[in-house]
RNA sequence: GGGCGCAUAGCUCAGUCGGUUAGAGCGCCUGCCUUACAAGCAGGAUGUCACAGGUUCGAGUCCUGUUGUGCCCA
């Protein structure tokens, strides 16, 4: 055991630490054979993108992981924390087309599908391990032997049936839909994908010419129809003009026609109740091909859907010579000049409208009439039974509101991609039948299966892939064996379910409902409806632990582009991994966002050097005798030389056990800090190793060293989920690991009910009036040091006290006078029968202290200071005695909380009699 | 427009079942290199618990409304 450094060194503890804790495995863990009787948790973590970095927000989400992993490993169960990462169709894929761009100027249809997809893999093979590698420095403690990717063959396998299944099932089907197109990434979105942001523009207004000039019921004349719109790049697009059944403006119009202006047509007027009168001029120009409304107004009225833009966003030729090959919005602005110049345009009038974007590449989606595969939601009905039955708890609960209101309106799900980077969709089709004529119910047309078509010549394979969501809702299950079970059930059986899924809420949609639904369709056999105990079956987790999102100081969300994102790797380099997780728990409020700034971390860190500092002292106080388990160090303790301080640290440290006991059965973590910093800075290092200071000479020295012993060790193993490291550094240097070689982790937590019955049995059981009592000399003390303080006296350690008390509490002064006078910093402190003369008074719960200043006191401050604290307690006990002397509070108040405001009102009488003295004492 | 939250010290937040004089960290003020720790120690100041009603013996806590504010969905 080499003497600890003065200061906390996060660098020469933590890379060493992890290092031997990997080459131990002591992650890993194997299913437990059948009928061992031992209990198992799992986590699977919500796998990064495989190409991504780390970032605050992951370290957060791993830090809270990592919590419960580590804690359930102290519980003495089988643990297992499933890492991997996810392949990220578009992000990936996108990186290395630029990748490509930047360096040979080739695009991936230059080099085909293939080669471009073995660009794809080395970029991956090259990049792919970073932030698994970042998240060992944060000390993650996952079981790395099974890392998994969502590429891995057993992985696709899995991917690949699931899809077969759903198919076959007819949950899954082809169509020609409007769908969200991004015209960056080339490919279709999902809704869920498409971000909503408010933008200014334009609200054009423009005439469209009637055919016949008409009077309306209205009276007026119309030559012309005022339409407006955001969009006039789009008009080219329109086939008809709508407005609503019920506008007496416009009855007498419907099935008239009218001019669209270019390319210059006829279409007809029509009526739909999906116009709203009081918008604009109450008339819809309406584009099937380019709006999700006007397209439903088509489908009702037949309508011709004319797509004037190409895939990537600029206009094709149907916009006409002038547009074709442009860019939408650069059309936009020539559509509007253009209809000025013909006398068309009204107004431009300022305008701010929420449009949506692309959440990967940043850019404004376009509504698209294409052919994509779609998956109607199974098991909707059982996932939302499986949070009304509590089968799946969300933690805090009230997520589970957004959860079910979700479900509620849900939409089919775009599940295809048109990418090369991801499951290829396990679709053929016969080679030589147009699209139009396919039949996907004869299997001559259509083959669908995992492996393909035995005759893969006479077949084509659907180009696209699969979303990448459409494969990690399959997590849970596909990293425990499903389909195959290649490892046998033991595996599913020991860790499916797993025990808590944590992660932000933004991803309750994305990936949370989706887990739950595919789950419950693919967990087993193939049933229409579920029972509640095949729900609880089959549910991918228990419980959904779910956290805010990480934003900077001012409440913005972190971003490259704002520069406001800290790299978590330089705050690890700077508090070290312990001290960033515990400073970003303790700044974690329980579910909702988190404003980050670096100030609020060092409390970490301060905190790990506190840590490392009580224990460096213990080291210095005397030697470590046998700490190798709780009995061997109660074994230590005399229990007739335990003082109040040693029962009162000993019944403060059961409390805390029982705290974060219930902090973890409850999902309160963001508690967990607070609990461990009050009672191991506040009680432990502030009271309790101040206080032994003066009996580590005496003859209780072994017994108050054994307490310390016993306190370190347990708060340790609370703080060991936090602060892996440190923890474990300590845990070796103080000689708690039970035999050569144990890591903390392979030592089983003690309970709250355990530790009282440790002590108990070695004779040293607590004694609560013993605490009790150790509480009023504490107040007893921080009355004279601030006495001390008042008369500026604060650093002197010289200054002598003396007091009048009754006989009881004079022998419990007494008793601890030692104690007193070095925590107060006094040089003696005398009993007295009757108040000194002219010495200010300070009364605290067990005397009325004396501070002797050689007579030279202020009266008159003195006064006021007394009648300051006399006002404050007249306020006290008015309101007790109101509260007692009304007949229903005494009747109906439990007699804990009557008797608690009893004994507060005679102690605060005597206090009040006892400054009333004082002050009279001064002639007042 | 629909839904879900939030409002407590200068800042960020705790506050359990409604129960004593509402707490913590940071910041601020004063004094200290007190033999583990200045990443520290001691002391101190700071509150109309958003507002208005209601329920209750008792409300920061429960109910209704108002205002402000954030997010999700359309």
């Amino acid at each position: 055991m080499s003497e600890l450094a003065k200061t906390y060194d996060p660098s020469s503890i933590e890379p060493k630490w992890y290092a031997s804790w990997t080459q131990n495995k002591a992650f890993h863990a194997e299913a437990p054979a059948e009928g061992s009787g031992k209990e198992t948790y799992s986590i699977v973590i919500p796998p990064p993108n495989v190409t991504g970095m780390l970032h605050m927000g992951h370290v957060l989400d791993n830090t809270l992981q990592d919590i419960f992993i580590r804690r359930a490993r102290l519980e003495g169960k089988v643990t297992v924390w499933q890492p991997g990462t996810d392949h990220a169709g578009i992000a990936t894929q996108t990186k290395v087309e630029r990748i490509l761009r930047e360096e040979t100027g080739q695009t991936r249809h230059d080099l085909g599908r293939d080669e471009f997809l073995k660009h794809v893999w080395a970029f991956r093979d090259k990049n792919g391990g970073i932030i698994l590698n970042q998240l060992q420095k944060l000390g993650a403690s996952c079981d790395w032997d099974r890392t998994s990717f969502t590429l891995d063959p057993h992985y696709a396998k899995a991917v690949l049936r699931s899809f077969v299944e759903l198919y076959k099932r007819g949950y899954i089907y082809r169509g020609r839909r409007m769908v969200n197109w991004c015209p960056k990434s080339l490919t279709a979105l999902s809704d869920e994908e498409v971000i909503m942001k408010p933008q200014n523009g334009f609200f054009y207004k423009m005439r469209y010419e009637l055919v016949e000039a008409a009077t309306g019921a209205d009276g007026v004349h119309r030559t012309h129809l005022e339409i407006s719109t955001t969009r006039p790049e789009t008009l080219m697009g329109d086939s008809a003009v709508a407005v609503h059944p019920e506008d007496e403006r416009y009855k007498h119009l419907v099935g008239k026609m009218v001019w669209r202006p270019f390319p210059r047509a006829q279409i007809p007027i029509i009526a739909d109740e999906a116009v709203d009168k009081e918008f604009g001029t109450g008339c819809l120009k309406v584009t099937p091909a380019h709006d999700r409304t006007d397209y439903e107004i088509g489908q009702r009225h037949n309508l011709e859907v004319i797509d004037v833009l190409n895939p990537d966003g600029t206009l094709n030729a149907l916009a006409g010579p002038d547009f074709e090959g442009m860019d939408r919005f650069a059309a936009r602005k020539k559509a509007a000049d253009k209809l000025e110049a013909m006398g068309l345009l009204i107004e431009r009038e300022k305008y701010s409208n929420n449009v949506g974007f692309s959440e990967r590449a940043d850019v404004p989606i376009e509504p698209r009439l294409s052919r994509q595969w779609f998956l109607r939601y199974p098991k909707v009905a059982e996932a939302k039974r499986a949070v009304e039955i509590g089968a799946i708890q969300f933690q805090p609960q009230r997520w589970e509101k957004t959860y079910l209101h979700w479900l509620d309106k849900i939409q089919d799900w775009c599940i295809s991609r048109q990418l090369w980077w991801g499951h290829r969709i396990p679709v053929w089709y016969r080679k030589g039948i147009p699209e139009t004529e396919l039949d996907f119910n004869n299997p001559e047309h259509v083959h669908v299966s995992e492996n393909g078509p035995a005759d893969p010549e006479n077949w084509e394979q659907d180009p696209d892939v699969l979303d990448t969501w459409a494969s990690s809702n399959l997590w849970p299950f596909a990293n425990f064996g499903w389909p195959d079970f290649q490892k046998g059930m033991a595996e599913f059986k020991a860790f499916y379910p797993t025990n808590v899924l944590v992660t932000g809420f933004d991803i309750i949609f994305f990936w949370v409902a989706r887990m739950i639904m595919s789950a419950l369709e693919l967990v087993g056999d193939a049933k229409d409806t579920l029972t509640d105990d095949e729900i609880r079956e089959r549910v991918p987790f228990r419980n959904v632990f779910i956290h805010g999102l990480i934003r900077d100081d001012q409440g913005r969300k972190m971003s490259k582009s704002l520069g406001n994102s800290p790299d978590p790797l330089d705050l690890i380099a700077k508090y070290g991994a312990d001290g960033l997780r515990f400073g970003i728990v303790n700044i974690a409020p329980s579910g909702a966002d988190i404003y980050f700034s670096e100030p609020r971390i060092e409390v970490g860190r301060n905190f790990c050097n506190k840590l490392w500092n009580a224990c460096r002292f213990r080291q210095m106080s005397g030697p470590v005798g046998d700490n190798r388990s709780v009995e061997a160090i109660a074994a230590r303790i005399d229990g007739t030389k335990l003082d109040l301080f040693d029962h009162w640290i000993l019944s403060r440290m059961v409390e805390t056990t029982a705290t974060v006991e219930r902090i973890f059965e409850n999902y309160e973590l963001h508690q967990m800090t607070q609990a461990l910093y009050a009672f191991f800075w506040g009680d432990f290092c502030d009271w309790y190793v101040e206080a032994s200071k003066a009996k580590l000479q005496g003859n209780a020295a072994v017994t108050s060293l054994a307490v310390q012993d016993l306190v370190i060790r347990q708060t340790l193993l609370l703080l060991h989920p936090l602060m892996p490291h440190l923890t474990e550094e300590l845990w070796q240097q103080l000689g708690y690991a039970a035999k050569e070689g144990d890591f903390i982790q392979n030592s089983v937590i003690p309970t709250a009910q355990g530790l009282k019955d440790a002590l108990a049995k070695a004779g040293a059981a607590l004694n609560e009036q013993a605490a009790a009592n150790a509480q009023s000399v504490n107040e007893m003390v921080v009355k004279l040091r601030g006495m001390k303080a008042d008369y500026n006296l604060a650093s002197r350690r010289d200054v002598k006290f003396q007091y009048v008390a009754e006989d009881a509490k004079a022998a419990l002064i007494n008793q601890c006078a030692d104690t007193i006078l070095r925590l107060a910093g006094a040089a003696s402190l005398d009993r007295v029968p009757v108040q000194p003369e002219g010495a200010p008074a300070g009364v605290t719960p067990l005397c009325t202290a004396y501070i002797d200043l050689a007579g030279s006191v202020d009266i008159e401050a003195e006064k006021v200071r007394l009648s300051k604290e006399l006002e404050k307690l007249d306020k006290a006990i008015a309101g007790a005695k109101a509260r007692l002397s009304n007949e229903k509070f005494v009747a109906s108040a439990p007699a804990a909380v009557v008797q608690g405001a009893k004994d507060q009102l005679a102690q605060n009488e005597e206090k009040k009699a006892e400054i009333e003295r004082l002050l009279a004492s001064f002639g007042a």
